[in-house]
DNA sequence: TTTAGCACTCGAATAGAAAGAGTGCTAACA
DNA sequence: TGTTAGCACTCTTTCTATTCGAGTGCTAAA
């Protein structure tokens, strides 16, 4: 177990490469005013910090640095509840102030914000669509061969695609069809829309239609829209802004990594509800080994739709970003369970 | 005016420079098999090249390299045409061949393809949607005080945009809104719909419906989608790979251009038909001193829609990527003209 | 006109040497 | 017994000097 000096000497050490990125050493830890130790006394402790894991360092005649696990203690127990400035809520309360661009947009500009305020890079899953409702359907007819569906939610999310129509089909029929669609398919959630669309509307088609299978199918095909958000990311370039990654390969390994869609998903895939943080090989991609995540799922009433994330260096300000993180999924939580919490 | 000679050992320098990166020194120079003059003499001839401007100096007694003005002469004159490789084509004449993915994905193909094909970033303005006309118009109500306006044009794309409603308006009459508004409108340019959606539909709807004009004002506002193309970039961090960029600070300013949608655009707007070489300090762009940039537009007819380009380094390989910029966008002028220019 | 020869320049690489920051250990101290 | 002063030692960083090599420019000869 660590005594208290030694978690007060493990905070300052961590606090203090945090702001500098470098080594600390005991002689200039003693220097400052709330450190009433001797350089000595402060290098028996480092020591021992050592020896137990929370702290490295990067040559034999080194200051110290504080290792992963000592970023998880940091992180886990030392971690001093940060405030928000009274700009910094407004700045994030504004980014949904303004329902009239669309969900879209406003995710967007959650991302902008959140790595403008952090200079970090930032990452917001927007929110998948699965549960929300079909208002509306429709089926376009663009020349004799293909045709767009058209599928509007009661949260005035579009999702549209263009799909093959079969031979011979009359515009008139798909209007029936549609009708048929319509009539039996509002309300239904996205997510169950596909089983549905057989399920409900089959029979009926039958006994108005003929030759009805063949669009039907096309069309069921055609909902199988993705089932998860879309993918924005702020402040791409933040990452050039720490010294540590002023080596070229480092920085080059993170950006590719960020380009890459499916990567990203999996990083910040959520795992547990709350604040998270990974710190550095806690994550599996081999690119985040230099750097930290912090991670928080905002939700509609009590299901989680999407993901805010924060990709910083491992020397990241925790206190300060799992603050604004978390202030900011539950802003958004609230004002989107709000908005669209009405309709269960 | 150049001899032949001078020609034939500038032109040697750039391409040595390119496949390099290295200053080029006479030594190394007349030990090449087509090069049959000694050191001395091409020297000399170095020496009248560097006075005309063509070539630089790194120091006093280094190699030379081309200068901005060096590159544009051999680019204008020194170019042998390049040829593509069988499996460049048809990686190319996949790009469109799948009809069904939908154009947005066609070009976002591309723009992947081309930078795999070159190893350099390439950009693709997606085709505007100006000229596409009106296929079908929807507004489909949400909820007491936002209804989604949906544009569907003849080329299958569909835009949708959420927009107020006035109070107490009736579902009926939207409904004949949008009959009306399908009457009038349908095969429109999307370009003109805004002017055209006040000019053809205000009469018939004063005639049949009392209190349109705040409904028809806000679709018409809802309408004005934006005039022109998405822009994809593939290989952003190809960069990485060219060793004049081992300076973090280049890359940065390079990255920080490309997240900015703006500059980019402005970057690969449009100028001259045909294919454009545009070097260094010869972009507007700041950022862009050390990068060469390629372009071209691609049309549906005679009309210019969109523009595919490639960013590389001042030292790129000119000969190559022109050619395959000028191959890929004749291909999708061809492919595209042959799918919507049907319609005139 | 071309080329061989040579002095000269400059950058890159190499090797010490010195400075500076920091450590670990021992011994003295409160 | 915990704390601290002192000191030798380690390792990085910085500086300087030197050397090496690639390349140039100029002159003179072929």
């Amino acid at each position: 177990m660590l005594t208290d000096r030694q978690l007060f000497i493990l905070q300052i050490i961590i606090d203090d490469f945090i702001r500098s990125a470098q080594p600390v050493g005991s002689r200039n830890l003693a220097k400052k005013d709330d450190v009433s130790y001797s350089p000595a006394t402060i290098r028996n402790e480092m020591a021992d910090l050592e020896e137990m894991g929370f702290l490295e360092k990067t040559h034999t005649s080194s200051g110290r640095v504080p290792s992963e696990k000592g970023y998880r203690y940091y992180v886990d127990h030392l971690l001093s509840p940060g405030s928000l400035r009274r700009s910094e809520r407004t700045a994030i309360h504004s980014v949904f102030a303004d329902r009239q661009e669309g969900l879209e947009k406003a995710v967007q500009n959650a991302a902008t914000i959140l790595s403008e305020l952090t200079s970090y890079t930032s990452i917001v899953l927007g929110p998948k669509f699965n549960d929300h409702k079909v208002k509306s359907l429709q089926i376009i007819p663009i020349d004799a061969q293909s045709a767009v569906s058209i599928i509007v939610t009661d949260t005035g999310h579009v999702e549209n695609k263009i799909f093959s129509l079969p031979e011979g089909i009359e515009p008139a029929d798909i209007e029936k069809m549609v009708n048929i669609l319509n009539d039996r398919l509002t309300g239904v959630p996205l997510s169950e829309l596909r089983q549905k669309i057989y399920k409900e509307t089959t029979e009926l088609m039958r006994r108005h239609l003929h030759n009805y299978e063949a669009v039907l199918h096309m069309f069921a095909e055609a909902s199988g829209g993705s089932p998860i958000g879309k993918l924005f990311i702020g402040g791409k370039t933040n990452i050039f802004n720490q010294p540590e990654f002023r080596d070229i390969e480092k920085v080059r390994l993170v950006m590719d990594m960020m380009e890459k869609e499916h990567d990203m998903y999996e990083l910040i895939r959520p795992t547990e509800a709350g604040v998270q943080v990974k710190i550095g090989t806690e994550n599996a991609e081999q690119a985040m080994e230099d750097c930290s995540l912090i991670t928080a799922s905002y939700s509609v009433g009590d299901e989680p739709v999407g993901t805010i994330a924060i990709l910083g260096p491992k020397r990241m300000e925790y206190s300060r970003v799992i603050t604004l993180v978390d202030f900011l999924s539950h802003d958004m939580t609230n004002v989107l369970t709000r908005l669209y919490n009405t309709r269960t």
